[in-house]
Order: C-alpha cells, then structure tokens, then sequence
DNA sequence: TAAGTTCTCCGCCAAG
DNA sequence: ATCTTGGCGGAGAACT
C-alpha cells in the first residue's frame, strides 16, 4: 500500500518496553511506519512527515504525554490521531475521544480491528486530498481538562514509589506462578488494603487486573510461535485452567486463542496480506466476537 | 484499621 | 488429542 506520509507511531512508555508487534503488523499491510521513541518530541516530525495518521502508543499515559497528544492535535488537526494504552479508565477514553482521538484502543491490542480501522482512515484521507483538504476548525474550542488518574499517574517516576516498583517487578518476575496479591502487598510492606487502594490510584486499574492483561499481553505474543500449542501457552502465563484462559483470552482480546495463533501464524507465512482481504476476514471476526470486552 | 458484604476470579468438571 | 463453551462453587479482592 505504502500510501502518503504513512504512519507515525509516537511510543511513551513511562515502564515498559514498546510493543513492537502492531509496527510489525502494519509494515506487513504495506504502510510505511516512521517512529518517535520515549523522550523525543513528535511535533518537528510530524511536520517534517505529515503522515495520514498519528498513533500514540502508552503503557501508562502520564501528564506530559497526554499534553503532547492535545498539542499534536491543535497544531495538526487534520491528522488523525489513535489511542493506544495499558492503563484505561473509562474518564481517560472519554478524555481520548473529547480531545478528538479517531479511535481508542487497550493492551493487548486487536490488531485486525486495529488495521481496519487504519484502513478505513488511509481511505478517508486519499478521498479529502483528492478533494481538497478540509481542516477541522478548533479554535474556541474549550478545554478539556485530563482526567485526575493521569495526573496522579504523571507522578509514577520508577522511583517515586519504591513499594509499587517491587509489585511490579514482582509479578514480570512471577507471571507464570500464581500470584496472590496479599503476599504482593506484604512484600511491599503494606496492608492489602493500602496496597490494593494505592495500586489502584496509581495506575488506573486493580492489581489483579493488571495481572491479567500482563498474561494475555504475553500469550498474544507466544501464540505467534507455530511450535507452542494453545495449553502451552496458557500454562506458561500463569493460568491453570485451559478454559478459563480461553474464556479471558476471548474477552480481552475478541478472539479464541487457536483463532489468533491461526491469524498469526498466516499473517507471518504471508508476509503481510493486502488489507481488504484482511478486512473482509476483520468483519467475520468481529461478528464472531462483537460480545468481546475492548 | 477492621469487619461485613458483594463482586470477580479461578479452577474443576462435563459435553461437544 | 486438542480446544471451546458453559455451569458451578470456593477463594480472594474490592467496596462500604
């Protein structure tokens, strides 16, 4: 496809590494990926590349990086802009969508969704060049004040809460064990009460939530490889029981685990296939599991 | 902070 | 043999 400026994925990842595999999905579809890494101002590229849309990629959205965001909007309106996060809260979506993101999306990511929504958006945007370019006017606009979350969450340096930092390395350490959150919170030196109300506060989302979306970040990841089957998988990201790890995979990710690895496996046998037939499968998919939870 | 209640997670089981 | 779906109940987490 390879249209126009291409896109520009903007990575602010406050703890964790970027996802790589979304850029290695959309490369595959043929679009041209330029990157801002953690630190660098997106703005001087963007204008220098004017890409057809503007992906920012968050595990843990913190004060500057949601600023960056609004500021990227106003001084380039036309440019569509995506939403991805680790941490959601509904008031950070409604913020997303009030400060005019295209689309919002959660980790682990659902890349077919995620594809036809660019598809969908490089299609907009060749259709309003061919028709002239039509810039959304913003001024008078009001302010859309960040939600509190992101503010409290603008204040999660790695060291400005020793505690917390021991759960978190605690369960990338512990995932494919159980991990029970009363003895997180005794390692941390705190009551289960204070723990569970301070993870909370901090990052948008409960401990055990958190834990989740870590495993079925990580099965995402290994059912990309042909040679682990689907037990393998769920055993090796902490889950016990097959069909629970079904049920949850489904509901994070809108797909059964067998129907993802499938997708994967086919997407890297065939080096990237050509979006409308992506998209054709997207809509069957998405039909199958429109019940999913984004 | 502790206690009680409600909710959600998680694993077992069975059927397909 | 592997995986999905659904019911069920105990345990633990979240909330008041």
């Amino acid at each position: 496809m390879g249209a126009g400026g291409g896109v520009l994925v903007v990575a602010r990842h406050i703890r964790e590494q970027p996802n790589d595999e979304l850029v290695r999905c959309m490369e595959k579809d043929g679009y041209r990926v330029h990157q801002v890494a953690t630190g660098h101002d997106p703005l001087p590229v963007m204008e220098r590349v004017k890409p057809l849309v503007t992906c920012f990629q968050y595990d843990y959205p913190d004060l500057p990086g949601l600023a960056e965001l609004r500021l990227a909007k106003e001084r380039m309106p036309s440019i569509p802009l995506l939403m991805i996060t680790q941490a959601h809260s509904e008031s950070l979506a409604v913020w997303a969508f009030r400060a005019r993101v295209w689309d919002y999306f959660v980790e682990p990511v659902d890349t077919v969704r995620f594809l036809a929504v660019l598809k969908l958006l490089f299609r907009l945007r060749s259709a309003a060049k061919k028709g002239g370019a039509r810039q959304l006017p913003i001024a008078g606009m009001p302010t859309n004040p960040i939600p509190p979350e992101a503010r409290v969450r603008g204040s999660a340096e790695p060291r400005d809460n020793p505690a917390l930092e021991l759960a978190i390395s605690y369960v990338d350490r512990n995932l494919h064990t159980k991990v029970v959150q009363a003895a997180v919170a005794d390692i941390c030196g705190l009551s289960p009460f204070q723990f569970s109300r301070l993870f909370k506060h901090r990052f948008g989302v409960t401990f055990q939530e958190y834990v989740l979306r870590k495993r079925i970040s990580q099965a995402t990841r290994m059912l990309g490889d042909p040679g682990a089957t689907v037990t393998d998988v769920c055993y090796n990201v902490g889950f016990h029981d097959l069909s629970y790890f079904t049920r949850t995979f489904q509901r994070y990710v809108g797909r059964t685990p067998s129907q993802h690895r499938l997708m994967m496996i086919r997407s890297r046998r065939q080096g990237g296939s050509k979006p409308e037939s992506r998209a054709k499968q997207q809509q069957v998919r998405t039909d199958a599991g429109s019940k999913a939870v984004s």
